[in-house]
DNA sequence: AAATAAAATTAGATTAATCTAAAAAATATT
DNA sequence: AATATTTTTTAGATTAATCTAATTTTATTT
């Protein structure tokens, strides 16, 4: 098993997150998208990913990532996830600021250095955005979540996730006071828009637009 | 200032040490072999980092490092070494396994990071192997410091140093119990061979050979 | 089932970084 | 001073990663 470029270990990250976890075939537009590339680009890539049996490709049918490639994406989203709560935890960074820094970390070779951040992080199962930091076997357990949206009026709950870590979205989830491991509890729903009202840690009462609620997720 | 790719940034590094913290000129087959490549790439290089400001070359004359590529290179230099600092002293590796790693993490583009790192750390003044790092604006005091090959017999000192970091010759000196603030004295010097016998912390008799005496250093 | 539109691939360029082999310049040796 | 040697640069290829424009394949709509 060769190593990967650092551009070879984003677009298989890309495909797998666009796949669902390696279940679906992901589509060339959809990448470029997700990568901010052409099309053009993305078809080069596939060709060179498929021959080193990253993903399994047929021109014009899109990809699968495979085994070897879902191996390989996960263990990239393991450092990137363990880097977070490096920046998180130890250098007192904010939540939406350690993506972009952890795009770069990702991409740093040396096992035994993962090994030992997560030894000094205490092996932490999920990163600042709720998301669950993949095992040396690439194995995690997703909490059971949902977005706020599809709760009912009077049901409660912890925020346990954010869908987008968005940098304008986190802050503004900083700002009116919704942070990971709040408490939740619908008090009221607006059909009409989507928009709904929550009482957060049994105290603050939030009205919260419909693009927050599908964005929060909360244990279920 | 535009960003220095991975590649700029080791040349630039290489020109730096091979010349002695800028003062001196550099050669084209020197640059080659520090680094591993062949003259031409390092032609090559040159031209581009001479269009960039950060070299002065002439051609066949050799490079000089500009001011402006003095202070990228110190950058570089700085991160190398606060990183090393971080993986020793927080990670738990050994002073002889950081170096390899370190050359990956001096690429990661962050002030803030490396801001933050330093914070976390404590601000350290030298890194695992005794070497300065360099504060944000290039700035940095040297330990005054002899090899123990020049120290006369009965001359005593403090190992603050050592000038090769090479992986084997650290191991080397973790068996024979040298490390840095190690208590030295010379008991005995061998004009023949340039081999001396010491003691470690008014204790350890050690003999040792040349090679090791003109690479450990003590301070003066 | 044709025609049209959308999606994906290929063709051809470009840039950075590297190499080998050839040419040019500088240095050292007779 | 002429010749030989060493050092450095240039010429020409190669590979990865990207792009635009043209072409091909697939999907959708009349
Ligand atoms: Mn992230
Ligand atoms: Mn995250
Ligand atoms: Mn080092
Ligand atoms: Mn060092």
């Amino acid at each position: 098993m060769k190593i990967l470029s650092f551009a070879e270990e984003n677009y298989l990250k890309a495909v797998y997150h666009l796949s669902n976890a390696g279940e679906l075939d992901v589509t060339t537009n959809s990448i470029a998208e997700e990568m901010d590339t052409k099309a053009a680009s993305v078809s080069d890539m596939l060709r060179r990913l498929s021959e080193k049996e990253m993903v399994v490709y047929k021109k014009y049918q899109g990809v699968k990532i495979s085994e070897k490639g879902k191996t390989a994406a996960l263990q990239v989203i393991r450092k990137h996830r363990l880097w977070e709560v490096f920046l998180v935890e130890k250098l007192k960074f904010n939540w939406d600021q350690v993506h972009e820094i952890a795009e770069q970390l990702e991409h740093i070779k040396s096992p035994l250095l993962i090994q030992r951040l997560d030894d000094f992080l205490g092996h932490p199962k999920f990163d600042p955005h709720g998301d669950p930091i993949p095992d040396e076997n690439g194995l995690f357990k997703e909490k059971p979540q949902v977005p706020l949206a599809e709760v009912e009026v009077s049901g409660d709950g912890i925020v346990v996730a954010v869908k987008d870590t968005n940098s304008m979205f986190l802050q503004h989830l900083d700002r009116i006071g919704i942070y990971l491991g709040a408490k939740t509890k619908v008090t009221e729903k607006v059909e009409f828009d989507g928009s709904m009202e929550i009482l957060i840690d049994g105290k603050n009462k939030l009205f919260i637009s419909k693009e927050v609620a599908e964005n929060v997720l909360v244990t279920h």
